[in-house]
Parts: structure tokens; sequence; C-alpha cells
DNA sequence: AATTTCCTATCTATCAGTAGATAGACTCAT
DNA sequence: ATGAGTCTATCTACTGATAGATAGGAAATT
């Protein structure tokens, strides 16, 4: 068993706090404490908060991805229901935010790097989802209007069922969304 | 033509920010530059920050009611493509996203009464939805899957219209909604 | 009518706490 | 010895918040 790295505490704190106050929500000094070093350790490892910002948002949008798998695996239906239980999972099993959903609400008033990584996230889950929606048949342009209605409704289901403190509103949108 | 009282100044100010940043990106010291008085003066309208995010959901929240209308006027089609048009609004024409939503995203990192002032405008969103969904015939749980839907996939519109900076991701999640 | 009292809204000045950030020294494994 | 990682110490700027003073007008009292 090798302990987390320093530079993976960081991470993972910073993303926590991320994920419920968003990126004028957190601080070197709240993510020092929490995993028991000085802030200036942390100004180390991610020079300025542009800097652990944009990991932060580079790194959840891989392994979102990576979640998801490949788009033409298994048949549209399934690639579609992963992909709903893996945005699921976010407010489930971390009772947090999506981070880009986060970022997303905050874009203008994001450093340039930051809003750029969340810029991308949104950019390759329309690209994935358009490609799974492109196999049931429909055209170029309905499969991505499908891609920007799954990724919205699933979004907004999640800031929806956090504020009204009950899952059972994000299982609502998604079952619904066919 | 009567001047803006300094509490309107105020209260348009935070809106804005509020809007932009979230509750953690506003303060009181650049809404008090913004307007020409001092943060002291705002402290005199808004004791503390709490009781400026509380009143700012709940305008909001009236102002957002108010402008729809009532949820028996005219046909059930009419009624949402004018729910619609309110949302679309907010990012068209203030080019900023929902403050109940950006509120949303943040709930659990809120003060008590400013997350109560959020979750209201929720709740009468919903209920404004399912009046409207069941004029359609359908039963009540269908009406309330339908409200949800809506309501998130709006939300989330929003947010990735504006992460991607093209309106027209709002208009394929709003038409493609029926 | 004149005077006093009070209220509203703002100001100046200040507080303790925290923000992100930096410089330079220490530690320790290679 | 070198370099990665962390520390101490500090900086400037800003945070929300409070105390006390002040000006002007309304209301009450004389």
């Amino acid at each position: 068993m090798t302990e987390p790295s320093t530079c993976d505490l960081i991470l993972a704190s910073a993303e926590r706090r991320a994920r419920t106050g968003g990126y004028h929500g957190f601080s070197f000094r709240e993510i020092a404490d929490e995993i028991g070093v000085k802030s200036a350790s942390i100004h180390y490892h991610f020079p300025a908060k542009e800097d652990l910002g944009a990991v932060l948002a580079r790194r959840y949008a891989d392994r979102f991805l990576e979640r998801l798998g490949p788009p033409d695996a298994a048949t549209p239906d399934e690639r579609i229901a992963r992909y709903k239980a893996t945005f699921r999972a976010a407010v489930a099993e971390d009772g947090r935010m999506c981070l880009c959903g986060m970022f997303g609400a905050e874009i203008t008033a994001l450093p340039a790097r930051v809003a750029e990584e969340t810029r991308d996230f949104f950019a390759r889950n329309l690209l994935w989802l358009a490609a799974v929606e492109a196999r049931r048949g429909h055209g170029e342009d309905a499969a991505q209007v499908r891609a920007a209605t799954i990724l919205a409704a699933l979004e907004g289901a999640i800031i929806l069922s956090r504020t009204m403190g009950d899952l059972a509103f994000f299982d609502r949108v998604a079952d619904n969304l066919g």
C-alpha cells in the first residue's frame, strides 16, 4: 500500500471543495490545513490557483471520459445508460456537483486556462454523446441535438436534485430522457 | 424620472455579480465601488452577506414567476414556450446565469437562508410546470416528471450555452424538449 | 413658529481574519 | 552535492463586519 502523494492529496481535497463551493469557494489554506501541510507547499506543486484549477478540470474530464469507455461499444441504449450512471455517481456517491458543471456555471468568472479546460470537458462529452446517438440512424443534426439535450438535462438534474435534497429528482429526469 | 434608490442599486449590482461568479464571487466592496458608496453603507441596508443573498434569491424568484404569469392561461404549449423564453432571456439579454441555477450549484456551500430561498425558487418552478403539464391530461406523476425534466434541461442548457459561448446550444435543447 | 428630538442614510476609521503569493532556509534521499 | 519537497516567515490586498460621527429631514414638543 503506497500512501498517496501530496500532489494527489491536494487534488483530491481541491476537487471536493471546488465541487461544493466552486472556483471561488476554496482556498490554498483550507486545502493545506486539511491534508496537513503549509499553503506554501501547495504553491510548490501548483504555482498559481489557475494552475490548480486547470489541472483539476483536465483531470476530472479525463477520468470522466475514461469511465464512459468508447462510444461504439455495446448498444446505444447501453451506452446512454452508462452515461447517465456516470453522472448519477457524481451526486450519489460523492454527494457533490459535477466539477465542470460547477465551473461551467462560473465560466465568465474563471481564469482563462480553467475556462478552456472546462470547455474541453463539454466538447468531449458532446462528441461522445453525438457518436452514440449517430448509431441510432438519425441524421448528424439530430444526433447533436440529442447530445446537447442529454448533457444539459443531466447537469441540470444534478443541480435540481442537490438543491431539493432528493436524488429522486435526478432519476426522474434521467429516466425521462428515453 | 426618479433615480433608483441605493438599495436598488445594491441589489442590481449584486445580482449581476452573483450571476457571474456565484455567492462567493462578489464582495461588498466591489458593489460599493461600482455604485459609488462605501461598503459600510451596504451593511446598513443588508446587515450581513447572508441577508443580501437571501433577498437576492427571493427577489429573483418573485420576478421570474411574475414574468411567467399564471400556469392556467392560454394553452399548455404557449405556457411552456413562455417558460423557455423566460429562461432564454436570462442568457440572451443579460448574458448571465440564472441566479438560482448558480446558487443551486453551490447549495451546500450557502448560508441557510440563502439556500432556503434557492430551494423555494425550484419548488415554485416545479409547481408551475407541473400545473401546466397536468392540463395535458397526463397523470400527476407524469406531470411531475415532465416538470423536473424541463427545469433541469433549461438550467443545464444555460450552463452549456454559456460555456460553449454559443446561444445555439440553448435553442437546440429548448426546441428538443417538445 | 420655533425648537428639540428622532430617524435615515451615509460617512470615516478600524478590526481580525483570510486571500494568493513569494523568498529563503531546512531536510532528506539519491 | 544535488535536487525535490516542505518549512518558516512574510507580503500586499482584500474579506465581512463594527463603532462612532455626521448631515439632513421628518416628527413631536414647546
